[in-house]
Order: C-alpha cells, then structure tokens, then sequence
DNA sequence: CATGAATGAGGGTTCATTCAT
DNA sequence: GATGAATGAACCCTCATTCAT
C-alpha cells in the first residue's frame, strides 16, 4: 500500500493530465494543420478536439505559433534514432538495410500520425522559412545521410552499381513521400482507387532494385 | 479572317488589357496560393500583383473560392492533349515515350509557373474536396491512364518486363511531382544544395529503367 | 460653373470625408480615453461615436496604441505657437502677460475637448513611457519656458519680486491642471457644486499676485 | 490582559500573516493601480506582488471591484482624525495651522505609498462613480472642511485677507494633488528634473502667503 | 469599367473568476 | 486555508466582400 501510493497518489489527477496535455494538444494540432493548412485551423478546434477549452492552450503554447513549432520539433526529432538503429542491425546486408529502412519509415512515420509532418512542413515551409530551415537540417539531413551510408556501403560491396548518391536518396525518398501526401490530400476526400502501402514499397524497391529492363535484355 | 485578325490587333489597349485580366489574376493567385496557402493569401495582394485594385478582381471573379477553382481549372485542362500528343508521336518505341512523357511534363509544367497547381492542390485538397475530386478525375486521372498507355505498350512488345500498372504509374510520377513540392517548399525558402532537375529526372529513369541491381549480378 | 466645379466638384464626398476621418476618430478616442482610460476604452465604442465601423479605425491607425500616440501628438503641438504669440504682444506687461497666458490656456485647452489630453497623459504615462517624456519634452517643457520668461521679465522690471522661476512655474500651473482634472474625473461623475473657471482663475492670480497676508499687515 | 496579549504574540506565524493579508493585497493593488491603471493591471501580479497565488486574492475580496473600493475606503478613512488634531492643536495660530496641514497632509499621504490614492480616484472616476461619490464625500469634502476652518479662523482673527474660501481651499491643495500627480506619472517613467517636495511646499506657502507683488509695491 | 473606402464577421489572445485538489 | 489548472467572455485586429463615386 506505502508503494501503491508512493507510485500513483503522489501525482494527483489534475497533475498527470498537465503533464500529457502538451502532447494531446500537439496530437491535435497535427492532425487539423494537416487537414485544413495553419492559417484555416482555428484554435478552437484544436482545443475542442484535445477535449479542453480555447484558453486552456495558451497555459502549454505561447501562441499559435509556438504551437506549429513545436508540433514539428517534438514530433521527429525523437524518431531518428531508431534510423540509426537499422542501419546498425543491417550493416553487413546493404539491401536488407535499404528496405529495413523504407519500411521503418513507413511504419514509423508513413502509418502513424507522424505522417502529417511531411506534408504539413511542404504545406507551410513558405510560411514559417525558420522552422522549415530546422527540419531541413535537423531531420531531412540526417535522414538522407543515413541512406546515402546505406547506398555507399551498397557500392562499396558491389551490391549496387554506381550512382550519384546524393540524388538517388532524393530518389528513394520521392514515392513514400507521396504517399503520404497523397493520402492526406485526395486520399482523405475522395473517391480514389484503394492502394496498399506495402504492396506499393514493395514493388518500388523491386523497381528500383532489379530496373524495367527485362533480364534477358540486360545488357544489350 | 484578315479582317478580323486586324480588329484583333487594333483592338485599343485597355481592351486587350481586360481581355487579359482574367490570365493575370489567376497567375498572381496562384503564385501566391502556393507560396503561402489559399487561407493566409490576400486578395489584395493577389490584386497588386496582376497590377489591379481589389475591387476589380470581384469583376472577374465571384468569390475568392470561385479564383480558386478557376486556377486549377483553367491551368491544366489544356494541357492534356500534349500529352496525347506525346504518346502518338513516339507509339513504336516505349521508352523513348515514357523518357518523352515526363520530360514533356517538365517542360510543360515542372519548369513553368504550372508547377504550383499540384503542390497547392496537395495542400488544399482537405479545404476543397469538390476541387479535388475534380482534379482527380479530370487530370490526375487521364493524366495516370497515358503512362499506363505506355507502359502497356513496353510489356506488349517485350521492352519492359511485366508490372502492376497501376502501382508503377504512381511510382513513375512520384519524384517528378516530389520534385516540384520541394521546389515550391523547401527549394523556395531555405538554404538547400542546388538540384538540377534534367539530371534528376534522368538519373530517375536511368534507376527505374535499369535498376540498380549491376549487370554482372543479375539474374543470380 | 467651371470656377464652381474646380473648387468643389473635384473632391468627391468620400475624399472629403476620408480627410475629416483622423480628426474625428482622434476626438472620439480622446473623450473616451479620458472618460474610461486607455485600456478600458473599446476601438469599437470609439469607431461608433466617429460615426464609422471597427473596421474603418484601421484605415487610419494602425493600432490602438498608435491611435493613443496620434490623440497625443496631434492636438496639443499645433497650440504652442499661440502661447508665443501671447507673450509677443504682451512683452512690455508682465503681469498683463501672465493673466493672458493662464486665460489662454484656459481658453484654448482648458475649455475645449483638448483639456482632456493632460489628464489623459498624467493617467497613462506609466503605460506609455515614450509618449510620456515626447509630451515632456514637446509640449511641457516649452510651455514652462514660456511661462518662466514671463516670470523674468516680470522679475527684470520689478515688478515682480524674485522667485525661484523653475518652481513657480509649476505652482502656476498647478490649478489650472487641477481643475481640468477636476473635471474630467469628479466633476464628469459626481454630483459636486458648481465651480466657475473664470472665477477661478481669477481668484488663484489675485491670490498669486497679491498673497494672503493683508495690505496693512504686511512688511511687519 | 498580559495573557492576551501574550496570546497575540505567540500567535502562529500562518495566523498573524494571514491577518496581514488584506493590507499587504491592498498594498500590492494600489502601487500597480496607480502604476498601470484598474483595468490594465492583472490579479496574478497583484497576488504576485503581494506573495501570494492568483486563488488567494478571492479569499479576501469578492472581485477585482472589490479589491478597489477596499483599497481607496480602508487607505483614506483612517487619516482623516489625524487632519483635525492639526487643527486643535494649532488654533491659536491660522497660519502655522495652515503649514502644519499642508507639510501634514505631505508627510502622511504626499510622501508615502498613500499618495497614490488620489491619483488612482482622478484617472478612475469615470469607472466607478459610486466609488468617486463616496470618496468626493467621506475624503475630499471632509478635508477641504477642515482647511476652510483654517481659513475662517485666519480671517476672523484678521491674519488672512478675506477671500473666498471655497475656492481658495480648491487652490491650495492643487500644487500638492499636481505634486503627486507628477510623482506618479512623469516622475515614475521619464527623466525629469529632481524637484524638493518640502522646497515647493514652502515656495507655494510662500507664494500665497505673500503674494508676487515685491513689499514696495503694494498697496499702490 | 475601375477604384478604394467602408463594413462586420471571425479568430487569436488575455485575464477575471471558479473549483478540484 | 492555499493553490493553480481550467474556463469562456471580451476585445484587438484582419480581410473577404460590397458599393458609391
């Protein structure tokens, strides 16, 4: 009983909600920025939807603002380790790194509400240079570096063939990327055909990998 | 004929003036659209920018909606039969269509002022899903169902190995359309390596075309 | 007629009433500023005693504090010249000097909308530093000089005898500020006997000019 | 009777601060009221300021009206009885009477935190004309009372000219209201030249006692 | 036709007040 | 009692839209 209330009762309520409302309003945030852009999004809804009212953002976030400043810095930064970790637990196979990473992306990012990111941070980069700036350094760099080290180690075995690296990470990255925007954009209001994202990475990486070319006119 | 070219041509300038205002305004639109989104961009300033007062912008159009939806539709529509065209030229040999097809599409719009629409479309789509349910079937659509045209072609006559056109239709387009989301975002606002799109788009279709698997390796 | 339409006819009515905007809304900010004070006044109360919408104030201000600023800056430096004026042509009698410019002041300030604008100041000065030591130095202290020259050459003459003019200069005031503070709080809320100005003035410079102490009693 | 009063001093510290409460809330609220005004001071700083949280406030008053009328009622009231034993103690002597009110009414409001008081009533009559009535008549009309017997007692015993003492009571508190005024306002937020309270006190005494006219030219 | 002054609904932000702990 | 998280009414300011000139 002492360690039950040492555990639970010395936090009262109205304290564990403070601590997690920081991330249910960015939650929040996330998901309507995506769907109707910063500027259409009101406040309002933001807090209607975290389930609190409009005064109560202004106790976590400075400003509307602050609030789109954060949702991108909280949201990624925690993520590219885990990047880091698939590269280390896929060194010596530089194929498997290659989808192990496109797949971790995915269900990281791609299939979680992480996904709004992306899209939202091409949506506003013209509205907020800094921020864009920041997430230009601080997680697309990191992240091209980690699969332009995957590509090098690739050509360093003679698994892959030469390429300019820097642009077939761009490469590489181009269809998860449209995806998600695709499924935030059309996807999330209309009528459109059903598509599997594995289904869809999958044949991309075999694309990629193995080329159109069919093998018996390889080399021609 | 020589008549009426001639009364075209003499036409007084504020005539020709009005006659081109319509043109005017949706290209200051949409410049701004896709700069900083439908929501946060001003009539007022999309009215300076095509060298007219606010007032005037409501003699052409109904609604700061209805500018909208002009701009997206008055964009693209015509540009569907170069399309078309692109395909009946280039009929017998596949990969010179598919290389023609999306290079076309760079020139005709990646590189031109056109290469807004479909970022602002991404961004707005949850905003107007009237729009992009229009947008989808009348240009992404016919647009997706040429390059199936030639892929169709390329497994027909053996150039390219068998495929989910439908998937790689997507595939195909993906780093094209990343290309110009990240022109529009990042490459408009932020300190980013210098990216030329020629070698991009090359360097894309050299990877899809013939994989990055090496030849010696292949068919192991 | 060409006479008539060259003086009349060329500003349209929206262009006269444009020009008349500023002057009306800073008389209506003024009066409510000194009824309810800065913060405490609404722009929209303001805009509708101009007889204009919220909206139009901001065709002429660009905020709140800039239309505070304007209310201060644009009534009181205009009248400075007619304080010189005063002692222009009352530059042979000192005494005759000052009671013109006491009545002047009155009559100018004192009696009119612009009264409002010292107790406005003396309210708000801890708000708006800057407005503060302008209105200090702009319009204070040039009024002090011009009283202090009086004092000197009264005290040249002997007519006066001497005194510490930095000081009296402010005693001198002193009613005169009282009493359109007066005004402006008690006297605009509170059933409080009548005071007449005229009588008042009066009664402060004969009191000033000829002390307490009676004729016979006084030199003992 | 040592018991009790034993009893008071071993009060426990939480019981003899919070008897302390009100003043130190009242205190707290009459410097930021007199600093910022009513309406644009925030309970939080006042709470701050009087070290103790935003909640508290509403322990001992109702609302921030209510907060006010305590601060001008229980700051006031009792200096009152402090006028009218100058008074008695000075009745043989109308015009060391009249210094001793004067200099008294500087030691005991003009030179502490009380001097707020009658600055903060002038900027908020117009807000809280009960408060201002009240004020008008259980303050002002009560002191100025006191110095037209003052007054009286001069002209009677022929040591003061006959003057009318409703007006000159008016006058001769005006330096010293303005004196605080100016304390407050300018004095507290731009830089002005030093000014000796006691050293005007006794130049406007001076002054009006007096007179401007030099002793040879009186009576001509 | 073209203008730009005017409008007023809407949204970001503040802060007096409440109340569960 | 004391706290401070939460609320929501109120206010500044913006901007799409209208309309007299």
């Amino acid at each position: 009983m002492v360690a039950l209330s040492l555990a639970t009762a010395t936090k009262p309520a109205h304290r564990r909600r403070k601590e997690a409302r920081p991330h249910e309003l960015r939650s929040a945030a996330l998901a309507l920025f995506v769907e109707k852009g910063f500027a259409a999004t009101r406040l309002e809804e933001v807090a209607a939807r975290a389930g609190v009212s409009k005064g109560t953002l202004y106790l976590y976030f400075d400003s509307k603002e602050a609030l789109f400043l954060s949702v991108i810095k909280e949201s990624m930064l925690p993520l590219l380790q885990k990047g880091r970790d698939v590269i280390d637990l896929n060194a010596d196979n530089p194929e498997v790194a290659l989808r192990a990473f496109l797949f971790g992306w995915w269900n990281l990012i791609g299939d979680t509400e992480l996904s709004g990111v992306p899209k939202l941070m091409m949506s506003e980069a013209g509205n907020f240079p800094e921020v864009a700036q920041f997430y230009l350094n601080e997680v697309i760099q990191p992240a091209k570096n980690m699969l332009q080290e995957i590509l090098d180690m690739g050509m360093e075995k003679g698994i892959f063939r030469a390429v300019d690296t820097k642009t077939v990470t761009h490469i590489l990255m181009a269809p998860l990327l449209q995806l998600v925007m695709w499924q935030h954009s059309f996807g999330a209001c209309c009528q459109v055909p059903e598509m599997n994202p594995a289904y869809y990475i999958d044949s991309f990486l075999d694309l990629v990998i193995t080329g159109l070319t069919p093998r018996e006119k390889r080399g021609e």
